[in-house]
DNA sequence: GCCTCGACCCTAGCATCGCTAGACAATCGA
DNA sequence: TCGATTGTCTAGCGATGCTAGGGTCGAGGC
């Protein structure tokens, strides 16, 4: 079984090159810039190996996502821990979540702009996409105010964010009022 | 001259019509079926032509866009006026924005999603796009609070509610809570 | 130690995409 | 009426996502 087990190791590794690769590239150059072709070529395979491990392009993006997804829970998660009062730390989940869709673009689109295949806000929403929600909510759901539902006030404090982090990157919203629309959102959309 | 301004006319009306095309083309298929094929197929004649009016596809998309902001500036207005205080203006200028985003998704992706080519929030932004956000100004700007600047706080409300729409309609949010959503919004961010 | 068989991977190709060159036809001005 | 210009089409280029089919190489039985 020995040769089995190595065999798996050896895809499991390689699957996780692919991933890791397609996210380099396009955080590199861009979703376009990622082609079977050329994300084939950077792992030293043929494109057909790429189909051995995914369905197609979609999927590897959605793998990027759920990887992504992971990452920016645990980020949101520690952006909390170090403020004392409820203010403090609503504004520091607020500032990473926004300095996480800034400074990882393409994983960013992978999760919220691309289709990945993936499902949300449904029972069979794969973990690290329900987690990364409840990063959220954990800090939230505290400052929904009186009689507010806190899933419902994490989802639009959610899709505040969501709105700016997209508009800015898009070139729609100037990066000089950044830290004055933070503010501003915090202020009035928690109840503090 | 008369040959002239008759060929221009036609010009003109066959720019049009490939404009609208592509728009429901977009509206029933989605835009990746909108294709140069597809599209010069829809208005009976050849490809070329397309390039002939426009320099790519990208521009194509920037005219749906072009065409929707002067649309979507109307009902923005249209939305507000009938309301006596201020409080209802501004709930109906959000419902509005979220209804004309789920009518016309596509073209909703030309102008915030999609790469139209266009310039924003710069001197040489175009005019419906500018005329566009004046008319959420007009609504907002008398809600922004005290000492806080009228077109900073436009920003944040319009990204609220390009957060919504692009989350909801991406399957992140389910429809249900969308109308307590907008009440919590409205409740919230604006200052009554 | 050899030989068979199956897993693995690559070459080559398909349909489609955005876009363009060059040929052809229609129309205008002289 | 003829030449030139304007307009349009056919055909094709490079690139895309994806797949079929053949070949290679190593594991396991004798």
């Amino acid at each position: 079984m020995s040769v089995q087990e190595r065999k798996e190791r050896k895809r499991a590794d390689r699957e996780r090159l692919i991933v890791a690769t397609a996210r380099e590239l396009a955080e590199q150059q861009g979703w376009d810039a990622v082609t079977t072709r050329r994300l084939a070529e950077r792992i030293e395979y043929s494109q057909p190996v790429l189909y051995s491990h995914f369905r197609g392009k979609r999927e590897i993006i959605g793998a990027v996502a759920l990887a992504g997804a992971t990452e920016m829970a645990a980020a949101l998660r520690a952006a909390g821990s170090g403020a004392d009062d409820r203010r403090a730390r609503v504004a520091a989940l607020a500032r990473t979540y926004l300095e996480f869709a800034e400074r990882n673009p393409a994983v960013y689109d992978a999760l919220f702009q691309l289709d990945g295949g993936l499902a949300f806000a449904r029972e069979d929403t794969p973990e690290p996409l329900k987690d990364a929600f409840a990063a959220l909510l954990e800090t939230l759901g505290e400052v929904a105010g009186e009689g507010v539902h806190p899933g419902l006030f994490t989802e639009l404090f959610w899709s505040a964010l969501h709105g700016l982090a997209t508009l800015t990157r898009a070139g729609r919203l100037l990066p000089e009022g950044a830290e004055q629309r933070l503010d501003l959102l915090v202020e009035r959309l928690a109840a503090l």
